[in-house]
DNA sequence: TCTTCGTAAAATATCTACATTTTTAAAAAA
DNA sequence: TTTTTTAAAAATGTAGATATTTTACGAAGA
């Protein structure tokens, strides 16, 4: 069977659109012409409006009877809130883990923490950070997957798509320094121990301190772009 | 300003849609044809395919390439899960509230409880358990819009849209004896006693009590219906 | 002069009809 | 039966028609 399943345009326009969102293509609030995204991705307005309806109902984009799409805004206000929203849910998430999780979960949390302290500086720093990020969410991964529940795994990816774009802004922004590195597996290291421990309380308070850091920074970001 | 500004009619059938879903005028699993739909509400694919595409993206419909949507399927399997996942986010909201609620909190949730607490049935059971299930959302509304994120509301109303497919079931089913409703009016007040006393973990155990309890129910409808 | 209002033209969003491609079904052949 | 062929049904995409909003421009009034 390699017979790649044609995927119908919506679809398609839809991953790319996404990723350009959040990549920064499109500023926050920005207008999204008609005309101007049939010929970036060369296709008609019904495919397109598909696509965007699907970013409607993830609040990416937010669509204007009779008038259109725009990108949905950013603040300094949706930042802080969005933030705390996604580590207190994944705080629940992991304190539910701690309860449910088997010894395969456990095996996984430790093998992704592996590869993602073993993460080093060979082909660039654009490169590194790509690797470190990609295993960064490999480890929350593995350890939220232990609460068992596929809905609020979901509502995670929910919230995950909606913080992506702020993320963006800290990744790109932020040229990791070896100590802030260290820090980090540091704090990954004391939160895989709690977690081995079952210790649900103090590795629920963890994971929302670790998921709250970069916030400031980001305030920062966006206060020098004007976003505020 | 009195021009109800004119929808599009992909939001006005995605609306339609979507209730005729919940209550299950389209059965779980069933093939949504393009025909039926275009004859139905009466208008072209277009729309159509705009509101398929939003309700995909919540997940009561599945789309697959060039095969069209089915509505998503139900089992007991689900039924446990998304009951589970939303009685554990509502818990940590309600423990959010609790830390966070000032003075209009509490006496929002207050007037919500007395109006529920006084549904009389006085225009025959339909009516009533109608305004009942309103007053009743209400009350949840108001506990859980003192946690102040917007976002971890936003979170459960996601989960809100799918757990309602069942909940439809539940409502259909069960003709309310007035001792049922007299046992929910004594878990309300005692909800509201310990929110008030702002006693998180004890509000947050009885909220997730209170929201499972229809789960053994509606399993039994299912399994009594074959959708087991 | 500056603002407000109204009108017309341009730009834009929205929707349907039809053409194209793919899947499903039915019938025929092995 | 099982496979192949063929016809019908269905999904998908584009082009163009229609309706709405925005912009441009000028006249009237302050």
């Amino acid at each position: 069977m390699e017979h790649s399943a044609r995927q119908n345009l919506g679809v398609s326009v839809y991953v790319r659109l996404k990723r350009d969102i959040i990549r920064g293509v499109y500023p926050a609030g920005e207008k999204l012409l008609m005309s101007r995204l049939k010929e970036r991705y060369d296709l008609g307005t019904g495919p397109l409006r598909e696509a965007l309806s699907q970013l409607v109902a993830e609040h990416l984009v937010v669509a204007i009877s009779q008038r259109g799409y725009r990108v949905a805004p950013m603040s300094v206000a949706e930042l802080e809130d969005i933030y705390d929203a996604r580590a207190h849910l994944e705080g629940l998430i992991v304190e539910l883990a701690i309860a449910r999780g088997d010894d395969a979960w456990e095996a996984d949390i430790l093998a992704k923490a592996h590869t993602l302290a073993k993460v080093m500086d060979v082909s660039g720093p654009e490169e590194m950070l790509d690797v470190w990020d990609r295993r960064h969410q490999a480890f929350h991964g593995a350890i939220t997957a232990g609460c068992g529940s596929r809905h609020l795994l979901q509502a995670r990816e929910g919230l995950l798509d909606q913080v992506e774009r702020y993320r963006h802004l800290w990744l790109c922004e932020t040229v990791f320094s070896s100590e802030a590195l260290e820090h980090k597996r540091q704090e990954h290291a004391a939160l895989v121990e709690a977690l081995l421990a079952r210790d649900a309380p103090r590795a629920s308070r963890m994971i929302l301190e670790h998921l709250m850091t970069p916030v400031p920074i980001i305030r920062e970001v966006m206060k020098r772009r004007g976003l505020g």
